[in-house]
DNA sequence: CCGATCATGTAACGGGTTACATGATTTC
DNA sequence: GAAATCATGTAACCCGTTACATGATCGG
């Protein structure tokens, strides 16, 4: 379980209630803030507080709805430590994991199956998409650069900005073969 | 579900059985060969056969335990095409999907917790895993490009070499970080 | 007053993993 | 005769998603 180390790792640095750390840990994976997947984090939260991970505690507020502020224990604390030192979740087994639900990849697979004209109208709409989803990481970086984060966080993020360029990089050559090629179009595989 | 699809998909190509499926598709996700998830593709195949995509004929051989042949039916190929020209499984959400489910940068984000030690220590390891990687990948290329492959799957497979490469270097970039640097050791966050 | 946002939750479902069971055949 | 591989399967579990429910407060 991922999340439950993303919780307690963003406790580790500051308490914080669930309705905030569902607009911070899940606006950045899904597009857009709440309400996205309150379902996952109340139940695990639930659960780590019954394993004594955290503990919440009612903070009445005038004038809005009551919150709970979610602190982490130091068992919490030291089972994080623990999981962060070890090499937990650092092995990838997967050897084509960039082909793992990258849907659109799979598609490519089966590209002789589908006309010229349909391949150029998927691999354009994907380039599209993925050039949009790039100015917004680099966007990203400018405020956080601004704004003086932890420079290992920038440096994530500048990871995930070479990672798109590379495969914007890879749809335009794919873009080419796709239309200039009658030698692409082989209908026998393996 | 996206399993369902690649079945569908490797049997436009040709019937096949379940345990060859295994290799053919697990192989390439997990490291090595069956027995890996058994488990779903068994269960997968009864629902799809229920639902008429798919039928089985138990193939008898001597001197070797017997085996169903699977084949799609007219329905299962419908669908198949079906999803390959819909643009289902085309659209990401996430924003920080390289981020997401890759464990390690989970744990540079948590660097500022860590002693230069252990972070050159992580950074060391996860070069040495993916610099394997790479190279089971270029050798995977060559492979599939002599046995003159459909060229869109090399492509497939250059886009993971290209992919795999950013991200070497990149990891390269965050050891120089950690080495060099004490201005990195920052400790606050936010 | 209505809709948006803040805030917390439950229930059902679904895909995937792990672990286990079975039994044959081939290889050492 | 034991271990590895071929071949098919079941059951339990876990993580995550979808969909729904509740209720307060704020802006128009």
């Amino acid at each position: 379980m991922s999340l439950k180390y993303m919780i307690l790792g963003c406790l580790t640095e500051v308490p914080i209630h669930g309705y905030d750390m569902l607009r911070v840990i899940f606006r950045d994976f899904a597009e857009q803030g709440p309400e996205v997947n309150s379902g996952q984090l109340y139940t695990l939260l639930n659960r780590l507080e019954a394993e004594g991970l955290v503990e919440r505690e009612v903070v009445q507020q005038d004038k809005a709805p009551n919150r709970k502020l979610i602190t982490i224990t130091p068992q919490g604390r030291e089972e994080f430590y623990q999981w962060l030192r070890s090499d937990a979740a650092e092995r990838e087994y997967i050897r084509y994991d960039f082909f793992h639900r990258y849907g659109f990849l799979y598609k490519v697979n089966h590209f002789n199956k589908m006309s010229r004209e349909e391949r150029l109208d998927k691999v354009d709409q994907q380039l599209a998409q993925m050039e949009e989803k790039l100015a917004n990481l680099e966007s990203a970086w400018t405020d956080m650069s601004q704004r003086g984060k932890d420079p290992y966080r920038i440096l994530i993020l500048e990871y995930g900005i070479e990672a798109q360029k590379t495969k914007i990089q890879w749809l335009k050559r794919l873009r080419e073969a796709v239309s200039s090629a009658a030698a692409l179009d082989s209908d026998e595989s393996q």
